[in-house]
DNA sequence: CTAGTGATTCCCT
DNA sequence: GGGAATCACTAGC
């Protein structure tokens, strides 16, 4: 058992501010997942922000819908998306309550529970890979669309809480374009809302987004 | 290390 | 109908 530098759960209010506020802050902190087979704790070290029915990146672009619901609530609580037929993926809905904005959570360092992680992380070749990507971290932490609309922030015995940690020096964080997201990383870097922490091997590596052709 | 490609299903148009 | 906030695998440098 690893000890957690700072174990203090962070409160509502941490998520209560604008999302390209909140994106940043969350780097270096703790993610506690408690499932009924143990704990596992990420140590956040890429995430992206996602600002609202006006960013044309979002899923909350087009407006309310069943999926993305959860995004249009409260701040505090947990999006999880289904994607590419296989994957899921989790977000942090950011404040103010309405303007549905969330951070992406895209990779991290597992910090506790790494042989826990590893059983749904099989093919991953070292511990380095356990949550490198979104869709490996999500896994990696067994969440899937039965915690969408967690409140991280409640009382007891929850699902999900995020912890202080050690949050990034300023000196130390990066920003560029999102991944895979059309319109980013060419001439455009439109939205620069990826973040993350310099020189850290467990950062996902970049890629810009590539139309798919179709088959046929 | 990078680049290319198939997998697989849900959701919105 | 067709794209999707991705991954694992392969080939090649």
């Amino acid at each position: 058992m690893i000890a957690l530098s700072d174990a203090t759960p962070l409160p509502r209010t941490f998520f209560d501010r604008p999302v390209l506020e909140v994106a940043p802050d969350l780097l270096g902190r703790t993610l506690l997942r408690t499932t009924p087979e143990g704990q596992i704790a990420v140590r956040l070290t890429e995430v992206e922000a996602y600002d609202g029915p006006a960013d044309p990146g979002s899923h909350a672009y087009r407006g309310r819908t069943a999926r993305n619901s959860v995004m249009f609530g409260p701040p505090g609580h947990v999006y999880v998306y289904f994607t590419y037929g296989m994957w899921h993926c989790m977000n942090l809905v950011c404040g103010p309550e309405g303007r549905a904005s969330a951070v992406l959570l895209r990779a991290g360092e597992i910090v506790e529970g790494a042989e826990l992680a590893r059983t749904r992380r099989l093919s991953a070749r070292g511990d380095k890979e356990l949550a490198k990507g979104p869709a490996r971290l999500a896994t990696a932490l067994n969440v899937d669309r039965s915690l969408d609309g967690a409140d991280v922030c409640a009382s007891g015995d929850i699902p999900m809480r995020m912890l202080n940690g050690a949050p990034t020096p300023a000196d130390q964080v990066r920003n560029g374009p999102r991944t895979g997201v059309a319109g980013e990383g060419g001439d455009g870097d439109v939205h620069p809302w990826r973040f993350w922490i310099a020189d850290d091997p467990t950062v996902s590596p970049y890629r810009s987004h590539t139309p798919r052709r179709r088959r046929g």
